[in-house]
RNA sequence: GCCCGCGUAGCUCAGUGGAUAGAGCGUCUGCCUCCGGAGCAGAAGGUCGUAGGUUCGAAUCCUGUCGCGGGCACCA
């Protein structure tokens, strides 16, 4: 179904043209929800100036070419040339009438949306650090997908360089199918460290490394089978978390650095015949426009270091190449921390002064900010070392558990354990996705689960409120879905409020989309759940007056669990049936 | 030193150049013979860091300044 705001531009495009000409037709209005009307349209004021009449002369001439009759009460200007709208009842109870609220617009121009996120790297844990990376990501692709844009995930895990030539010897040390070797699939961390305090200290293991590196990166068979020991270990760890995480990010999606080890030298020697890289100290480096250093140099993006060996920012530029050209992107995501801003800028810059970023597509840099702990520093455990992703989800799900206890519903031991994994990991989920993406937040376990306020278990309850009402709705053999062909009835306040709330997602969405900005629709459906909850309660469902009244009430409430359902779906996270 | 970002209610955070800056938590006041009170209705709480500027209009754009965070050549 049209988004309300794209119908409104519609109907204004017409009347700016009939008014003022055609060329005022593609104006843009500004059309938004406001507290004075269900939507306001503030185009007088911009055009005044250029029309060299009153504001308040436009809004009127607007007005009076507007044709909004079958949709709106007559529009009202107020204050110095703002037309508030406000649609009829008989418009909102018909376009949920349609029985499309949950679902997105017809996409008349998908696009290939290409996602970078989560990147753990391999025989290395999982900390905090990746979450919020990981869930906003994942929130993104669902969107995409959910409003009919072809999404390519990308998991551009730290699959190569240096760390793994002292990876890879440590893991002969201790022995390929070793219990020790075998916990990278668990807890990598053990693994790692042992390794890297062998690397700082013992010189001869050192020397070993790196000649194990050079080895890797030439291909040598019995290494790369090493490589992929550590690597086939890694995957099972990642999916162990992926799936504790409830993300969509497969074995297909992996594409590492090391898929762009052969063509790393091909990109250099592209560069260089362009002309745009050149040798600094020993280094073959672009110097982007606009970068410089700390004594005001220009500053390098750094293609292939002095010892031959490539760094990040080569594969990279191989990746983005990969994107824009095999991968036929239209929109490229980087959901990846805000201090790579800078890297991702020169990268972006030198992609486009190659050619390989076409103007027609777009690169993203989807800042991502750090995760605080209570002290507003990044969060770590009381030793100083990085939280494990693991081990806070697990004390979630304990702590979702516990308030579980306070439910009025008996559960078996079985669907307790299952509603405590739904409502804990959605409340983690939930906080990452319910703040913008760029700001660094505060991460507090309690805040996250509490049953009140703008949380998970909110939302979550009071889809299983529904679901409640719906289900005894059943039991007493009243149909009561989203597609009943009851009439829908907007007499009451809450009830009008309801429908407006509910017809807002599709907007939402496109927001979100646009913007990359998951955390407007958290917004939207918290207002939503709310407007339920203050509709529920001033208007009896079930033990309404007539039946009429009940069947059109209960109509509007599953419409509100279905867009609540495909919401919190699209944030990646579940409604439990009880809770 | 230079560059980027941030500074909004006691706390955590929204806010797309537009009217009287909004939520949630916490605090206070009401509402349970009523479909799930894990709720609802309401109140108090703000010189939007600060000083200027642009504009009919600024939390939003520009400049200075203070504070915090991040980045700045071979780690990713």
């Amino acid at each position: 179904m049209p988004t309300l705001t794209s119908l409104l531009h519609d109907r204004f495009s017409a009347a700016l043209s009939q008014a003022f000409g055609e060329d005022f037709a593609r104006r843009d209005p500004v059309i938004r929800s406001s507290q004075f009307a269900d939507f306001q349209a503030n185009l007088a004021l911009p055009l005044a100036k250029e029309l060299g009449s009153k504001p308040r002369d436009i809004a009127q001439a607007i007005v009076d070419h507007l044709d909004l009759a079958d949709i709106c009460e007559p529009p009202e200007i107020s204050g110095p040339g703002f037309i508030n709208l406000r649609f009829t009842s008989d418009f909102l109870a018909a376009q949920l009438a349609e029985g499309t609220a949950a679902e997105a617009e017809v996409n008349e121009d998908p696009q290939r949306i290409v996602i970078d996120y989560s990147a753990p790297n391999v025989a290395k844990e999982m900390h905090v650090g990746h979450l919020r990376t990981t869930v906003v990501g994942d929130a993104l692709a669902r969107t995409h997908e959910f409003l009919g844009n072809t999404v390519v995930r990308q998991n551009h895990i730290g699959d190569w360089g240096t760390p793994f030539g002292m990876l890879i010897e440590h893991l002969l040390d201790v022995g390929v199918d070793s219990e020790a070797a075998q916990e990278v699939a668990d807890n990598p961390n053990a693994f790692y460290q042992a390794a890297r305090v062998k690397f700082d200290s013992d010189e001869a293991f050192a020397t070993r490394a790196r000649a194990r590196v050079v080895k890797l990166q030439g291909g040598d068979e019995d290494t790369l089978a090493l490589w992929n020991t550590l690597f086939g270990y890694s995957r099972t760890y990642f999916n162990r978390i992926y799936t504790m995480l409830d993300v969509t990010l497969e074995d297909k999606d992996l594409a590492g650095e090391s898929i762009y080890n052969d063509v790393l030298g091909e990109v250099c020697e592209e560069l260089e015949a362009t002309g745009l890289a050149r040798i600094s100290d020993g280094a073959l480096c672009v110097f982007p426009e606009g970068f410089t250093g700390r004594e005001g140099e220009p500053l390098p993006l750094i293609i292939r270091k002095s010892d031959g060996g490539y760094g990040y920012a080569t594969t990279d530029l191989a990746a983005i190449r990969n994107r824009a050209r095999n991968l036929q992107a239209d929109r490229v995501l980087y959901v990846v921390g805000t201090p790579q801003a800078m890297h991702f800028e020169m990268v972006f810059s030198v992609a486009r002064a190659a050619g390989w970023l076409p103007e027609t597509v777009s690169a993203e840099h989807v800042k991502i900010g750090n995760v605080l702990g209570s002290d507003g520093k990044i969060l770590r455990t009381r030793s100083g070392a990085p939280l494990r992703l693991a081990e806070l989800l697990e004390e979630a799900v304990a702590r979702a558990k516990t308030t579980l206890e306070d439910s009025t519903v008996d559960f078996t031991a079985e669907e307790a354990a299952e509603v405590a994994r739904i409502v804990g990991i959605g409340a983690v989920k939930y906080a990452d996705l319910s703040v913008a993406h760029d700001t660094s937040y505060t991460f507090d376990l309690d805040r996250m689960l509490a049953p009140i306020g703008n949380t998970a278990p909110y939302l979550q309850y009071a889809g299983a409120r529904i679901r409640s009402i719906l289900r005894k709705a059943g039991a007493e053999g009243v149909a009561a879905d989203a597609h009943t062909s009851a009439d829908i009835r907007l007499g009451e306040a809450a009830e009008r409020e309801l429908a407006l709330a509910i017809l807002g997602f599709s907007d939402v969405l496109a927001e979100v989309a646009a913007g990359s900005a998951p955390h407007r629709l958290c917004t939207y459906l918290f207002d939503l759940a709310q407007s339920f909850t203050s509709f529920y309660e001033q208007c009896p469902v079930l033990i309404a007056e007539t039946a009429e009244l009940r069947d059109s009430r209960l109509r509007l409430s599953s419409i509100v669990l279905e867009v609540l359902e495909a919401g919190l779906g699209v944030l990646g996270i579940r409604v439990p049936e009880r809770m």
